[in-house]
DNA sequence: TCAAGAACTTGACACTGTGTAAAGTTGACA
DNA sequence: TGTCAACTTTACACAGTGTCAAGTTCTTGA
């Protein structure tokens, strides 16, 4: 009984990924661990909690995704209606790597405190990224008249919502495709004058 | 402890519906029971399943809040926009009175396969009065060019879901009124070509 | 070569909330 | 007076999380 190759630690990790993608959603501690080759208890000796072994997956993803790296091509670009275009494409792309975790962590929020405030973080950050690209846009005189920074960002961030994502693929069935081209072109409609 | 006025069916119903309204999110059978001045189990001698109990208060609140007739002066439009319009303001204003029970709901639907079906029941329905706005916006020739009816019904369903709600009431701050404008404007650029 | 310690395992248990079961109480009504 | 329905009280099974304590095994360093 041996470790095997990568550390206690990443298996866990790793395992806990996997499970998350395949959605079953109802993933418990001893299914990790049952996955990573380990007992339930040695989840514990890593992670305090559940919480925490799952906001720590998600790290774990954003480093072997690099996320970065993703977001880099939209705060490269020269004009407003690039940046928008471009960070709708980075965060659209993102959505299904994160969301089988994503998923579980928002499942957890009316329970746990610390669930709620990990995944709010995240969609902070998003917002962030959402508040750059409507304020390119502003700089170039491209945003919508009636609309503020303020509102257009809280709109921009909403309509690239992970929930909304899950219903327009998963339970409309849209293609990945799809669902970019529209949320490009609803993006557009809703905070500029002239659509693309 | 003679029993209260109304019956104690309706009592649980009334004492689910405040509390849940409440948003304490975290609301026991056991929370339901004492606030309809009855013992936990008296409540499973009306309703089988927490489940079950959620959904007859869904009905109930229907039934207090007379829905048909919100979305009454909706079916009774004689154009296509005026129809969308119509319909977007009746569901918006229908979805704070639901939100306590349907956030319960939609927190159950991972685990309980009835929950599950019950809320997407309600959702279904919703999407059919979305495709009954777009159905009569095409007839119009009105809807946007790229843009087939059933697309254009996901993309209106999506736009109007509670979590959105959610999102930019709840989170951003925004008022009743500030969703309902920003989501009619919304709707407008989105499915057809000219702005209202 | 032995001792210490890190990393794990095994097994037991507390806790929460849902749902089931059974026996007792109360009031209305025939 | 007796019976039925509506309720109460008490007890328990079950799942999943998290805690605790006592082993085992493997490594390393004096």
């Amino acid at each position: 009984m041996s470790s095997q190759n990568p550390n206690a630690r990443t298996r866990i990790l790793n395992a806990a990924w996997n499970l998350l993608e395949k959605g079953g959603s109802k993933v418990r501690m001893s299914d990790i661990a049952k996955a990573a080759g380990v007992s339930r208890q040695a989840v514990y000796l890593h992670f305090p909690s559940r919480a925490e072994l799952l906001i720590e997956t998600t790290r774990h993803i954003d480093e072997a995704k690099a996320v970065d790296d993703r977001l880099a091509p939209s705060r490269a670009a020269t004009n407003g209606r690039e940046r928008l275009q471009l960070f709708v494409e980075a965060w659209a792309g993102h959505i299904p790597e994160i969301y089988g975790v994503g998923r579980a962590l928002m499942a957890m929020q009316d329970n746990d405190e610390e669930a709620r405030k990990a995944w709010g973080d995240r969609m902070q950050a998003v917002r962030h990224g959402c508040a750059a690209a409507v304020s390119a846009l502003a700089a170039d005189g491209e945003l919508r008249s009636g609309l503020t920074e303020e509102k257009a960002t809280d709109l921009l961030w909403t309509l690239l919502s992970v929930r909304n994502w899950e219903q327009l693929t998963l339970e409309a069935g849209w293609s990945q495709e799809e669902y970019l081209t529209a949320l490009k072109d609803l993006a557009f409609r809703g905070l500029t004058d002239t659509a693309d």
